[in-house]
DNA sequence: GGGTTAGGGT
């Protein structure tokens, strides 16, 4: 054991401390330890290694509280799956004196009545021993692993010219997660798991920040960057497993990886295991999709949450979230309440309504009252400034209860505290692309069950809760199942991209578990080759493709940057792109219009808004960047987002990296400044947006060059009342009318000189493999 | 003349 005893005094004192430290570190250990072993993920391990052994791909459903994210890793590492010896200290320490698997699920023993959609109504407690309750759902179940899912398909592993061949690939073990913040705390805490320093046999790397070493065999990660990684290694070499962890939630980079996992799969062959790790039961479409795949569940440990509909379909949901809430406060026990809501103006005027009859009840009862807790009424969203958010995650005093008025960051980004009601009211605020019309469009939409089932789990994250759905049972039976995965509807450019710098040439082919519209490859497709980044065969150019494929940044603003390095304003160029690539810049409360519109007066640039933003860039960067003190101050009295700022910055920091040093990664660039001269930057702008080029209309409007389409300035752009004869815009938002939005003022005779190819009549139509078109034509 | 869900990048 410890020795405390030997050695001169103030070395014994010193080494006292340390050994007080080491037992508490010991203590420590002994407490995760034990916290380990009562997650049902553990109790599964025996299972899950027989399973991967057999299967060269595991759609792993671990529902909420499972463990899967800590411990499938843990676990694949003590196996050797991580290449790394079983003498990792933890795990020799332990691997004995591991009961049977059945000793360990006892204590997860418990009953709670599923309903179809698999949400607890009600549940019933053992005596004296059940905190927690689990979904049960398909088939029996075993160590906590219960085989389901479609029959095997064995046979559909194809060896292509051998599995690997003589190549020895890596050993380490990657976990993908669709948030940095999720892939840093797992992180952290396996780490502290297996007793070891972050970054060493543990790590995580996410956009701007690398913790790991060569030692590293987890590493934790976005999705995102596994992505990146995968184009220049697309064998992926460096790992010998792959997880990809909350697969359900199927962002653009999961989908992405999906068809990229599967070519490497096939090549690999049993060098290589893949993951699926997901958090709902449908595993179908996994299944179904990667070559003989199985699937496990492990059990999750979630309190009950009954879930209520309201008798009759709600006209307005605004309003009854209202009466729901203050229903919820006066009728119900303790615990705050979190009431789902689409959007940043919804919840300011939500948050006045429920004030104002909160003051009224208060006024009509008296303030004697003291029967009545008081309801503290907090908004959230990603918008807002840190320090206002801040404020949910505080408890609420003594005697109050919080109501919290959220966008959907609160059904997965980020967890609140306290919560034992959510209040639903259907809808959320959705983004979707017609790809025909090269149009985003945001509109309020019903949500998917899978978004209400999410919604309502979080009640249950403490104790029991309750979900107040207002709507119908039978509207909820008739909602989407699911959400559409994003890459169905979203603007591919960046994907097309990326896939062809990974020489996947028949995009269109592309074996994406949901193919996005056709139409939507197409006009990426077209896009690129307006752009110069594909060549009329549909190929990669070197001097800008492969360029714009290294550039973290949509490819038009990756093309901006290149013609900004040619112009000579290199520097306040990629200062704009980091602040356009950045969303929610200003704060803009209703309350206080006429405070923000004066605060943002001073950056306000007549030529527009990309150089308005460079103007609050440069505000920013004169600031000590030691202090933080004067930069939030600065923000907060600027109604400018710090979180915008810090993100604009790192952007600004990484693309100086890529676009200056000489050599690879670095293009070798030179990053000149144009002074206070606009014009450049604006020509520059031009060259990589002239997709999106407008020319005003007598009546007001713009008139899109490219697609004639008719589109209005959106009113948050300094360009509102000038109106240029013609501009460049970054996007293009429809919501009650098709906005462009973030504008700047062009000289029309630019656009000939700077995009011949777009401005002259092209016919590439039917170019080889790919179907290459024309972007536009010239008017 | 009038308005922005949430994530993410070698």
């Amino acid at each position: 054991m410890l020795d405390i005893e030997d050695g001169p005094s103030p070395k014994k004192h010193r080494r006292n401390s340390k050994a007080v430290d080491a037992v508490a570190a010991a203590e420590r250990r002994k407490q995760i330890d034990a916290e380990r072993r009562q997650l049902p993920a553990w109790a599964a391990r025996d299972k899950l290694l027989q399973l991967l052994q057999e299967h060269r791909t595991l759609v792993l459903v671990g529902e909420t509280g499972s463990g899967k994210t800590t411990q499938i890793p843990q676990l694949l590492l003590s196996a050797r799956f991580g290449s790394i010896a079983a003498s990792d200290k933890f795990i020799s320490q332990n691997a004995g004196e591991v009961g049977p698997s059945d000793d360990v699920k006892s204590p997860y023993e418990g009953a709670g009545v599923v309903d179809r959609d698999g949400v607890f109504r009600s549940a019933v407690n053992h005596e004296g021993r059940t905190q927690f309750n689990h979904h049960t759902s398909t088939g029996s179940d075993v160590n906590g692993v219960s085989d389901h899912g479609g029959p095997e398909q064995q046979t559909g592993i194809r060896s292509v010219g051998g599995s690997g061949g003589s190549r020895v690939y890596g050993g380490a073990i990657a976990v993908t997660q669709p948030r940095r913040v999720a892939a840093m705390t797992v992180a952290r805490r396996v780490a502290e798991e297996m007793g070891t320093k972050l970054g060493d046999k543990v790590g995580y790397a996410i956009r701007f920040e690398d913790v790991t070493s060569s030692s590293t065999r987890i590493k934790y990660m976005t999705d995102g960057l596994l992505l990146r990684e995968a184009l220049v290694d697309p064998m992926l070499s460096r790992y010998r497993v792959v997880i990809i962890d909350e697969a359900h939630e199927r962002t653009v980079h999961t989908d992405v990886l999906f068809g990229l996992l599967k070519g490497v799969q096939v090549r690999r062959g049993d060098d290589f295991r893949l993951i699926v790790m997901s958090a709902t039961l449908d595993t179908a479409r996994f299944v179904d999709y990667f070559p003989g795949a199985v699937a496990a569940l492990i059990r999750g440990r979630q309190f009950p949450v009954r879930v209520m509909y309201t008798a009759k379909p709600e006209d307005n949901y605004l309003d009854a979230a209202i009466n729901a809430t203050l229903q919820v406060h006066s009728d119900e026990g303790e615990g705050d309440i979190l009431v789902f809501l689409t959007g940043q103006d919804e919840i300011d005027s939500a948050e006045r309504l429920l004030k104002e009859h909160l003051a009224a009840l208060q006024g009509s009862r008296g303030a004697s009252s003291s029967g009545c807790r008081e309801l503290l009424v907090l908004p959230i969203y990603a918008a807002l400034p840190p320090e206002q958010q801040m404020k949910v995650f505080e408890p609420a005093p003594e005697g109050q209860r919080k109501a919290i008025l959220a966008t959907n960051i609160a059904e997965t980004s980020i967890t609140i505290p306290g919560v034992r009601y959510v209040i639903d009211t259907g809808h959320v605020k959705a983004r979707d692309y017609n790809a025909k019309l090269g149009l985003e469009s945001l509109a309020v939409v019903p949500v998917s069950q899978a978004q209400a089932r999410q919604r309502s789990g979080r009640a249950g994250r403490e104790g029991p809760g309750k979900a107040f759905r207002l709507y119908t049972e039978a509207d909820f039976a008739v909602l989407e199942p699911t959400t559409p995965p994003e890459i169905t509807r979203c603007n591919l450019g960046s994907v097309v991209l990326q896939l062809k710098a990974m020489g996947i040439h028949d995009v269109l082919g592309f074996d994406f578990m949901d193919p996005p519209p056709r139409a939507a490859i197409l006009r990426s497709l077209e896009l690129l080759y307006a752009l110069g980044a594909l060549d009329a065969t549909g190929c990669l150019t070197e001097e800008v493709g492969r360029r714009l494929s290294r550039l973290p940044v949509d490819p038009m603003f990756g093309r901006v940057l290149l013609a900004a390095t040619e112009m000579g304003c290199g520097q306040e160029a990629v200062a704009v792109v980091a602040m356009v690539s950045t969303e929610n810049v200003f704060h803009t409360p209703r309350q206080k219009e006429r405070e923000w519109r004066a605060a943002r007066l001073k950056f306000i640039s007549r030529e527009g808004d990309h150089l308005t933003l460079l103007n609050v860039f440069r505000g920013f960067r004169e600031l000590p960047k030691e202090s933080n003190k004067a930069r939030t101050a600065w923000c907060s009295d600027n109604f400018i987002n710090i979180r915008a700022m810090r993100k604009a910055e790192d952007i600004y920091e990484q693309l100086v990296r890529f676009l200056g040093p000489p050599s690879p990664p670095g293009l070798g660039l030179q990053l000149a400044t144009c002074g206070e001269d606009s014009t450049p930057l604006r020509r520059a702008l031009t060259a990589g947006l002239f997709p999106h080029a407008a020319k005003l209309q007598p009546d007001g409007s713009y008139r899109v060059l490219a697609t004639g389409r008719q589109v209005f300035l959106h009113p948050s752009s300094v360009l509102l009342d000038r109106k240029p004869d013609c501009l460049v815009f970054n996007e293009l938002m429809h919501t009650t009318r098709t906005y462009a939005r973030d504008a700047v003022a062009i000289e029309a005779r630019w656009l000939p000189e700077l995009a011949p190819a777009a401005f002259a009549v092209k016919s590439a139509a039917a170019i080889a493999g790919a179907g290459v078109g024309t972007s536009g034509g010239s008017r």
